[in-house]
DNA sequence: ACCTGAACACCGTTCAAGT
DNA sequence: ACCTGAACACCGTTCAAGT
């Protein structure tokens, strides 16, 4: 309560409280106000202090995407479509989720998480190449969803011509579309 | 000769000009790196100059990115596959070619000018939705380069595990694979 | 261990004023 | 028409010093 009231000045911090605090500004300015300067004034904090818990603001970006991709419902046993379905939502539900992604994805080293859940799924559809078809869907998941976010932010701000709503069943459609060409079920 | 010697400084500018002194500073330095100011002083010119040409560094960013794809080979009486491979040659070929196209793609309204080639190439293999197929093959595309070039420029800094070439070859079986998913030929 | 204070080397953009 | 000069409101990051 007394922290609640003063804000969180005084107050601990460790990277976990750095990327919940990151992912709460992304929601509510977007990534191009979320700085490191803005996220310190939040916490209560001198800019430096961010410092002593993460090495720079790429890796606490690199946690903030970690954290979407882990937010998306992860039940086993779930299909190819099951999963990237859920993944394309939990992208496309922080503003700027796909954006934070994508962008993060090509830095850690290797297929990040979301490249390996897919994965997983390939191997319970006994896919003939998981890997590569991972690779793929990963590819068009990531590209999809950042298009689609803009345009629907655009849609937002008044700028595009389209109803968001229209925006957002239309390019569902386009989504399907290409899983059914990626995943079709079977083999 | 004169102006080589003492750089741009004095000379008069148009947009095309400073489109093509960005995409130079683009392949020196790379997207984080291309600021307004740092373009300015490759020109001879003060910062402020540059917004008599130009309304925003998101304008200009958007002007070269239309440059970049439009150095894609464009002979007409090309296949999709043909005309997909083209574009990502196109992107890869410069240093953050597909970020700086991905990310303007979507703020351009409607179909870019990458998504609008492709919509001819289905169109002239009769696919029953030319405009859906090219959607889901210019997402994948994207999505596809802008990973692949992020993975590419970390294994030249020796970040990376594998070799480059390595990693372009093995790039490279992931679009075939994609792209024979989403273009069949035939229909 | 964790944070402050102060600095360094930058940004994009605006706008009056010059030519 | 095209550019300068100066300012505004910011950035990410480092590092000595405090507690």
């Amino acid at each position: 309560m007394f922290s609640i009231v003063m804000g969180m000045r005084g107050s601990r911090h460790d990277l976990d409280g750095l990327v919940e605090a990151a992912l709460q500004l992304l929601d509510e300015f977007g990534l191009p106000d979320l700085s490191m300067r803005r996220l310190a004034t939040h916490l209560g904090v001198q800019p430096s202090a961010l410092y002593w818990h993460v090495a720079n603001k790429q890796t606490l970006l690199a946690a903030v995407a970690d954290r979407i991709v882990a937010e998306a419902a992860a039940s086993s046993q779930e299909s190819v479509t099951e999963t990237a379905w859920g993944l394309r939502e939990a992208l496309l539900r922080h503003r700027d989720g796909a954006e934070v992604v994508i962008s993060s994805a090509a830095l850690s080293l290797g297929p990040g998480p979301l490249e390996l859940r897919l994965r997983a799924a390939y191997e319970a559809q006994a896919s003939t190449d998981p890997a590569r078809d991972a690779a793929v869907t990963a590819q068009f998941l990531m590209g999809h969803a950042y298009l689609v976010q803009q345009r629907m932010q655009a849609a937002a701000i008044g700028a595009y011509d389209a109803v968001p709503a229209q925006v957002a069943e239309s390019t569902r459609a386009d989504f399907a579309a290409g899983l059914s060409a990626l995943a079709p079920r079977g083999s």
